[in-house]
DNA sequence: GGCGCGACTTTACAAATGTTAAGAACAGCT
DNA sequence: AGCTGTTCTTAACATTTGTAAAGTCGCGCC
């Protein structure tokens, strides 16, 4: 909960008011295990998700049943804010690793939108934040070819983790089987595999069991054409 | 703007008060031609955009100056829901065709999300929606070969514009040149031009000057492995 | 320590897509 | 009607990516 909250303090000033409001909400928290279904897709849903730790996928099948990820979730991060309007979301939110989730009523998060203008904002900032990410990786899956997709994806990581403290000196987490990130990535397993190795001999980036760790972060920008404006990484002013 | 009213009135009922209050929040029209930018990336906004008429693209430029379509925005489409929350947009809004807007002032906007919790639903529901658009995007470009993803896009473009009443028995409008729909689809033109060839040659879709014409939807959405269920094109209950 | 299973890696080859270039069709203008 | 620039179409060839298959590695379990 801490973690959210500092997040969110890093791109929206929050009064002490508006954090113990969203502190005491009565979030209810759950663990799940890899491969575990957090939200699937369709269903009624009456509560929203806020991930605590770990890593989420945002899944969807085509009617030949082929699975494509289309986000991924890091702590920190709402799963499902717009599951608040429709009810329902349209993807599966997978467990990638074990998950901490807190949980809170819609009626509850309606509430808190209706009591804190600060908190709806932030609320759907995530939302418009959300909406850059994926509008990054439609360019990246649509313009950039293998490598430099992936260098990409490291390069997002590396700052969407270090914004919640969990990319250090060390690396990172990254907690994904090649073949989801190359699900993912829009690519075979079996190509994912050539990127990597290309990366890896590039001196870029070390990924191998779950842990990944940048070596030259320039170099890996240049590789993606990476612009980092889209994370909205600083203060947003109003 | 009666067009606006009808499309929201197609996913969520909306009372009389309501319509009224939406009508009159001052909405001021401005015209643009083809290729005039409407909403640059990075730009201060204090307007929302609400497409009345014509089509616009969504575009992205990486480091390296190219550019990507991320989004295609056809009339009765909010252009900038997000603008709203964080004053400014990731990409440029670009007018495909001629296109009328209708733009309201951010405060006015936020005025009549507080005035009327149906309203401010409203707007967000354009946000999740504009989101499984992309999520499906997203899922098109990672796991369709070149002709199944054009065979979406003619798909969406078929039903979105069914909801808004501009495709008809006879077709719709397309205003996209092949380049600009290859940069959508992150292929080049002239393997766009393939694709496009095997659409035609297996009568599914005619396509030629701005015009577009659905001869097989069912054989088009076998070929595109399409679900409309992402469109939310019925009334959503809550 | 050996077994079994899944994840990673590599190879050879096939298919899809990009590149470059050129000609054809078309639209706008005089 | 003729000129001019853009868009569309096609071709030949290069490069990237997918497919299938097999070998390697690592790790939990007996």
């Amino acid at each position: 909960m801490d973690r959210f909250v500092a997040k969110l303090r890093s791109r929206q000033a929050l009064t002490e008011t508006d954090e113990n409001l969203l502190r005491e909400a009565g979030w209810i928290n759950r663990r799940y295990a890899r491969h575990e279904v957090i939200v699937r897709a369709g269903q009624r849903l009456d509560h929203a998700h806020l991930l605590l730790s770990g890593f989420t996928a945002r899944a969807q099948e085509d009617t030949a049943g082929n699975r494509q990820i289309v986000g991924i979730g890091v702590a920190g991060d709402m799963l499902d804010v717009h599951g608040v309007i429709l009810g329902k979301l349209e993807q599966d939110i997978i467990a990638l690793s074990p998950c901490e989730v807190a949980t809170i009523t819609h009626s509850k998060f309606k509430e808190l939108t209706r009591l804190s203008a600060e908190i709806q904002k932030t609320f759907w900032m995530q939302a418009a934040i959300e909406h850059s990410i994926m509008a990054a990786w439609i360019q990246a899956l649509g313009s950039k070819r293998g490598t430099s997709k992936i260098a990409h994806l490291f390069c997002e990581m590396q700052l969407r983790l270090a914004l919640v403290g969990i990319a250090t000196q060390m690396g990172f987490p990254m907690p994904l089987s090649q073949q989801e990130m190359a699900d993912y990535a829009g690519m075979t397993h079996v190509h994912l595999n050539r990127c990597l190795k290309e990366l890896r001999e590039a001196d870029l980036v070390t990924f191998a069991s779950g842990w990944a760790k940048v070596l030259d972060f320039d170099g890996l920008k240049r590789l993606a054409r990476f612009d980092e404006a889209y994370l909205n990484l600083r203060l947003i002013e109003d």
